[in-house]
DNA sequence: GGGGAGAGATGCCGC
DNA sequence: GCGGCATTTCTCCCC
């Protein structure tokens, strides 16, 4: 580790260069964007990606304290003693400074990387296993296609009941709550328009649902179906039996 | 850098100290927990925070790929010629499983930092303001207290508009979209209920609203005024004036 | 710990 | 670009 000087061309050269940044330091943060923050002194972690993206984090907690998108551009000058590290995005008016006094270490480094993620278990695989499996939401459930049900916006599924009645379906992969229960009241009112309907059924399906949304879904004549979203993704799962069967 | 296996015992070794950890490697992930998901193999920065949240992070993007809170424990094998680097957290019945095949580079470091993030520009800065200076509602608009609005839930503000008329206010700081204008009528109801009163006054405050929104706003008989966010940090402010004069 | 709501939300898809 | 909506949302606050 150089002195901290010595760091002014080391990480402009790696910037010019398009590589990911890692670094640790100790700094003051301003932010000035959507909203504006200031943070003191401290240790952070900060991460500078390829595409301009930003991201620092304190020595705790999930989430970045501070961060910029992709096409933030980054630059840094020694001035009085310390790095000056400047993130600016013009397009958003976004600034982001450091007024970094240490650097703890520093590593600068071209990735590769071009896989992308396969994820199982979201609200989509539920409405997916819904559309195949039917009987799941209620016996003689018929759900009509998709192109259809576009038309009156994002409805999860929509059919007929075994009376034949216009049914909508919302799904939740987690807890429902009130808003859930909001956004069903919405699309069977849109429906009942739409159509002009006198009776459309509405159903919430989720695992679980809040107490108070339970209440009001009841009070305006709407159904709760207990469901767990399937989460299982046949790749992992194969893998998991082989190495260490879970 | 030594051999791959070299660093099962300084990764444990940072781990127990508590230590936070900064990593690159080319990797495969594995996730199960809420959902299930898998990444195949490709270059990704890793960081394990001290209390236990690890993130991971593709040279592109702003968000990590894969992630796990704080209270996750991690251990790593050296195995058939790979690093296997195993997270989990049983409380959430979450588990996550990278196998490294290389590492590009690797830090631990401990961090000091007791400071907190002073944020300006939120929706409760902009509620405040208007509690402040409630004419930017409307002209001989009277806001009632705080303990008073908590009665029924989660109001910004309430108060009376000239003419006596109670009035529920609704900030956001962002675009006003259809779930603003679903949650205004929620509240409006819940106080028309409380009260036994016919007529309640819904205004919805926000720079934008949607055009979605706004029709669904006025059919419902709701009011829509433009105010932004106040986003000034004196602090801050104060500095950029001195430092560069923005 | 559950419930409710904001977030500098982010990210995806559709028009 | 806006709009609508899910997210392994995350985070905070209050009960």
């Amino acid at each position: 580790m150089g002195d901290l000087n010595s760091y002014e061309e080391n990480i402009n050269q790696a910037l010019q260069k398009k590589e990911s940044l890692v670094f640790s330091c100790n700094c003051t943060i301003k932010y000035s964007g959507r909203a504006e923050s200031f943070l003191g002194k401290g240790d952070r972690i900060v991460v500078v990606k390829e595409d301009g993206a930003i991201l620092i984090h304190q020595p705790t907690g999930n989430s970045p304290i501070n961060y910029m998108k992709p096409g933030t551009s980054h630059s840094v000058v020694f001035q009085d003693q310390k790095l000056v590290f400047s993130s600016k995005h013009l397009a958003q008016k976004e600034y982001l400074d450091m007024d970094i006094s240490k650097i703890h270490f520093f590593n600068a480094h071209k990735l590769e990387d071009t896989e992308s993620l396969v994820l199982a278990g979201t609200e989509k695989d539920m409405a997916d296993m819904l559309m195949k499996d039917p009987h799941l939401i209620e016996e003689g459930f018929k759900p009509l296609n998709n192109e259809e049900h576009t038309k009156y916006g994002f409805i999860d599924i929509f059919g007929h009941d075994k009376d034949n009645n216009l049914t909508i379906v919302e799904c939740k992969r987690y807890t429902a709550d009130l808003s859930a229960v909001t956004q069903l009241r919405r699309y069977v009112e849109k429906i009942k328009d739409a159509k002009g309907l006198k009776e459309v059924r509405g159903m919430l399906v989720a695992p679980k649902i809040s107490s108070n949304a339970l209440k009001m879904l009841q009070d305006w004549g709407f159904e709760f179906k207990a469901i767990k979203a399937p989460k299982f993704l046949e790749r992992y799962d194969k893998g998991q039996k082989k190495l260490d069967g879970f």
